[in-house]
RNA sequence: GGUGAGGUGGCUGAGUGGUCGAAAGCAGCGCUUUGCUAAAGCGCCGUACCCCAAAAGGGUACCGAGGGUUCGAAUCCCUCCCUCACCGCCA
């Protein structure tokens, strides 16, 4: 569970680590300059990823070697071929030329694949070795090494008895998990009456906030992205089971709008001025939840489908902390205008996800599991995403520069939902609504 | 879904097999001239990677992507992706 060490756990709720669903790489130059330094900020994660470090170097030194002999080998087939080119137009023979050039195209051709295959090797190295954390963040090993930043607000003091999310859904009519399952399966949500009427209010919600009080714009993608969105050219699967996919697998149904927003730029040159980019996007999420069958099924806090406001920023490198924190900031927001309590946990070098070198979690009080839940994951990615969405910007010197991304929900809607009712419920059944969202819900209460 | 036309550097746009990494123009940078602005002249000006201790310098690759033909491909052939136009279908 999350929390911050002497922090008595309150309940083990079950993770929502949103996957990077984005691959990502570090700079051979850096492993290769500074291979200490990668090596232990890699090794503090835990695991074994830090001997890798000394793999890619290995295979670094042989791509290059071969890379080098076939440079020269084009640039004599090169220089040979000009010469055929000037004989012949002189009426000179060339058979002899010829015969040499043409063997060496089958060296080259050899080793043409042996470096195509070293760089793969190289490729494929990098791609599994996780972002270095920033110096900042706490080393541990897993989220019992995590930080608590701050808290705001203060658990709920309920009159009546204390009833989550389920029962009031039930009582009052706001989802019917039943129903859903029998259109999708189980893991799905359809909200009814007051309940969609309330998702609804939550997301024109957040997305106002962000969008006229933020200086975010909004930005409505595409759910549906192709495959080079998710992985590039020859990617791991290693998230593919985790996403609904469709036409063989060519597309997939967007995991977060994290893809698609963080996409949007991507292969582009950015000029200074226009950063940062700030977007908020609200979508649908779908995700497959692979390997979580059998836990913490019930309810709304784990589906297969749900609404999500995200917030993405692409930076230039010399603002992109200062940014990372402001999303955060933003993103809480939402819940100090909902008045719900929630605190602010940075992930410590165990717990942190494979691309992101700092997040911030954002998690709401529920009564109802008398826990926190997780309603938002801020995480800076420096250029770890930008290298291999060849996402770029020129600098104050012209020169190119990859871009920092960060990205953050604000919010996730299902467990803002289910902190929402459980906070306001009343003793008689009924459930407030916050002031703030009154207008955009139409009504002070539902019952 | 069908037919047709295309995808070239930050932008516009030449280039149908051999000094083409790519003309020209625009934009940008530097210098000169001019009292300022403007204009003019000259020069520089793609990206990635490799060699070199570094700098200087040299080299290779890249003209949507991938394969093929050829001594040699931006140029010819194949497949795919995308854009545009028209037709069909449709909320």
């Amino acid at each position: 569970m999350r929390g911050p060490p002497g922090w008595a756990p309150d309940k083990d709720l079950p993770p929502s680590t949103e996957p990077s669903t984005l691959c990502a790489m570090l700079d051979i130059r850096l492993i290769r300059e500074q291979p200490d330094f990668v090596k232990s900020r890699v090794a503090s994660r835990g695991g074994s990823d830090a001997a890798k470090i000394d793999q890619v170097l290995q295979v670094d030194t042989e791509r290059r070697k071969a890379e080098t002999a076939l440079q020269q080998l084009n640039a004599d087939r090169k220089r040979l071929s000009k010469e055929i080119g000037g004989k012949r137009s002189r009426g000179e023979a060339t058979e002899d030329l010829e015969a040499q050039v043409r063997q060496m195209g089958d060296q080259i051709s050899a080793l043409t694949v042996e470096t195509a295959s070293l760089d793969e090797q190289q490729r494929d190295l990098l791609l599994q070795i996780p972002n270095t954390p920033h110096e900042a963040v706490p080393i541990g090993q897993d989220a019992t090494g995590n930080r608590l930043v701050r808290s705001w607000g203060e658990k709920p003091t309920l009159p009546g008895p204390v009833h989550d999310h389920i029962a009031l859904g039930e009582s009052l009519k706001l989802f019917d998990l039943e129903r859903a399952a029998k259109l999708s399966g189980s893991g799905f949500i359809a909200f009814t009456g007051m309940g969609a009427r309330l998702e609804r209010a939550l997301i024109n919600f957040m997305l106002d906030l962000h969008t006229r009080e933020h200086g975010y714009l909004e930005i409505s993608p595409p759910f549906l992205v192709r495959r080079d969105c998710m992985f590039g050219t020859t990617q791991l699967p290693k998230f593919e089971e985790d996403m609904y996919g469709l036409e063989e697998n060519t597309m997939f149904l967007a995991p977060t709008a994290e893809v698609p927003v963080t996409n949007f730029h991507r292969e582009e040159i950015m000029v200074l001025d226009e950063l940062p980019k700030k977007f908020a996007a609200y979508t649908p999420c779908f995700r497959r939840e692979a390997g979580s069958a059998g836990r913490e099924t019930r309810g709304i806090i784990r589906v297969h489908q749900f609404d999500k406001v995200e917030l993405v920023k692409v930076t230039a490198a010399e603002t992109s902390y200062q940014e990372w924190e402001a999303l955060t900031v933003n993103a809480e927001r939402v819940l100090q205008l909902l008045n719900l309590h929630y605190r602010v946990v940075e992930l410590c070098t165990g717990d942190l996800g494979f691309g992101s070198a700092r997040t911030y979690d954002i998690e709401v009080w529920s009564p109802g599991q008398n826990g926190y839940l997780e309603v938002s994951s801020c995480s800076h990615f420096e250029d770890f995403q930008a290298r291999r969405m060849n996402l770029r910007y020129k600098d104050a010197s012209g020169k190119n520069r990859f871009v920092h991304t960060i990205n953050g929900s604000g919010l996730a809607l299902p467990r803002v939902f289910a902190a929402l009712i459980e906070s306001y419920q009343r003793p008689d059944g009924s459930v407030a609504i916050p002031e703030k969202l009154q207008p955009y819900f139409g009504a002070t209460e539902i019952r």
